[in-house]
Order: C-alpha cells, then sequence, then structure tokens
DNA sequence: ATTTTAGATATTGATTTGATAGTTATAGGC
DNA sequence: GCCTATAACTATCAAATCAATATCTAAAAT
C-alpha cells in the first residue's frame, strides 16, 4: 500500500513541485516566441498565409485589418524572418509575402489553434471548414506527440530540467 | 511525361488554389480561439499553470505584470472557462487558478510554443530550460500527427474543405 | 493593537490601436 | 497623351488599452 500524497497537474508531490518551481527560469522560450509572434494579427496573418494568401490587398480584405496596423505586421514578420517579402511582376512593386522555413515551423501551432477553436468554441453550428491530411484523405485530427516514444503528450507527463 | 505546373505551398495548382481561396469563410476557428487565447499574457499565464503556478501573487511576481493587468486576464480566463477560481484555505479569500480540462487542452499549444522558440529564438546561448517526458524519460520532442495514418503534418499535405 | 499577506481595485499618464484619408507608382484603356 | 484603376502603402488623430503606482480589504500572525 503506498502512501498518498498530493500531486499536481504535472503529477509530482507538492513539496517536489514547489522545489522546482522556484528555480525555474522566469524567461524562457515560450517568451521570446510570444516577442515575435505573441499578437493576434500576427497569428491571423500566418493563417491567412497558410491558407495561399500572399498579398497585401487580398491580406487586408481578408482579414478587414487597417492598412497601418497591417504593413506594421508584415514589416515585423519580415524583420524576423518568418517571412519574405517577394517581387512578382517584374518593373511594378508588387509583393507577395512568403513564409520562410522558420515560418513554415509554425503550422503545427496554427492547426493546434484551430482544432481547439473547432473543440472549444465553435458554438452549435460547428466549424465552417475542416483541414484534411492529403497523403491519407483522412480529415485531420492532429495530435501532438513525444517523438522518442511516440505517445501523446499531455501536461501530467511532462516535467523540466534547466539546462 | 506529367505536364510542369506551378504550385502553392499546399501543392495545388495555382488555378486550384485560387478558386477555393475565393470561397473560404473568412471567420473560422483560429478567429475563434484568438478571441479567447490571442493575447501575450493570457499564453504566459498559461504558460505559468502549467508550471504549477496557481495564486495570483505567485503569477504577479513570476510575470512582472501589473495586477490590473493580471486581474483583467485573469477574468476574462475564469469567464471562457479556462481556468477556475478555487478557495484554498477555509475562511479567507485565498484562490487558486486551477486549469479546465478545456485549459489543460492547450497545453500542446504552449509545448510547440516553446519548441519553437527553442529552435529559432533561443540565440546562441540555447534554450534556459527542456522538457521531459517521464513515462519514456526522454528529452520531450514533440511532434505534430494526424491522427488517421499517424504521419507528421506539414503545411503541403493540408488542405481544407468546407463544411 | 499592529503588522503582514494575498488578492485585488482606482487613478492617471504613456503607448498602441484602428478608421479614414491621402500618397506613390505603374499598367492598361480610350 | 491622358484618365482611371490597382497595389501597396504612409499620415493623422481620436479612442482604447496598457502599465506603474497608490490604495483598499479582510484575515492571520506577532
Amino acid at each position: 500500500m503506498t502512501t498518498k500524497k498530493k500531486v499536481t497537474s504535472t503529477g509530482q508531490t507538492a513539496d517536489e513541485a514547489a522545489d522546482q518551481l522556484a528555480k525555474r527560469p522566469t524567461r524562457d522560450s515560450v517568451a521570446a516566441a510570444l516577442d515575435v509572434i505573441g499578437d493576434r494579427w500576427i497569428f491571423l496573418i500566418l493563417r491567412e498565409a497558410f491558407f495561399g494568401v500572399r498579398r497585401y490587398d487580398d491580406l487586408r480584405k481578408n482579414l478587414g485589418a487597417s492598412p497601418n496596423i497591417l504593413a506594421d505586421r508584415l514589416r515585423r514578420l519580415v524583420e524576423h524572418g518568418i517571412l519574405t517579402k517577394v517581387q512578382y511582376s517584374d518593373h511594378r512593386n508588387r509583393f507577395e509575402y512568403r513564409l520562410t522555413d522558420k515560418g513554415l515551423d509554425l503550422y503545427p501551432m496554427i492547426v493546434l489553434l484551430l482544432a481547439w477553436g473547432d473543440k472549444w468554441e465553435s458554438g452549435k453550428k460547428g466549424p465552417p471548414l475542416a483541414l484534411v491530411h492529403t497523403p491519407c484523405g483522412h480529415v485531420l485530427s492532429p495530435k501532438l506527440i513525444c517523438e522518442a516514444c511516440g505517445e501523446g503528450v499531455v501536461a501530467q507527463d511532462v516535467r523540466w530540467k534547466p539546462l
């Protein structure tokens, strides 16, 4: 018979958790990532980018964003290497904003945002669209796994360690 | 010999993509999700919650957030059912903010944010901490897969359809 | 009785936002 | 050659939001 102890959401005892918490770096990669993409418009622009929308005017129309706001966010995304500004139509200043590898790497985040919104915020009407995973043909049901063991990741199963 | 066509980032021909884009709902679950969690402070509070930080004062200290801002965000998170305000220490107005199932469901997003920040924004010093997947004991390398086929999800392999 | 702690609210100046209007530069039609 | 349309912005300014500081409340500890 094991002794019953209070456990936290991460599956540790309260004392273990408190001890670890005190030493945790307050500035981590979540904060670093949010400095770059921690803005509603940024996420919406990325969503558009993943749907294939690449031009300023299309973005403005789809998002209903003010031109100054959109220009500012696009500038920031280009500065941070998430989008690149590519001239299309030679001899005119017409540009496309294309996702870089760094930008494409954000796709799973957008997929999870969509999936979470579908599940918890789509109301009784349900979501207006579904994603389809073309290699297998099924509606995409995204799942985050640990690459080492292949199992799904839940908060209770994860600890942290300093580096 | 197949005819060469221009393909977009989603692997379709330009015409197919343009056709689909025109019909796309502009309001989707990404927008719905962002209405709730599309804020830098919200993400940071969630990060703290997943690290086991549950009290107002600890959040304030760890995040360096102004009390009015923190109170506002906590109120919003409770309103949207992501956190619940639970009284600890009977007879005093001392509260813990605990993640609901809806809130716990956001954990994969935080993990991906951290992983993306580690990869692209941690500089030459590298990230200050790593996550460990306790069931297998390895440092967590998160990967988003399609639950139907088990393969990794990349932008090029995903289309959408209306519902 | 006084101080401390936790969890806030109130006030106020600074910053950011976003709606609207205007600018630039080129292409194509008349 | 001139007019209009289109794409991609910039400028302005009122309104909303943010954040620093001070203050408040209620109970516990001293």
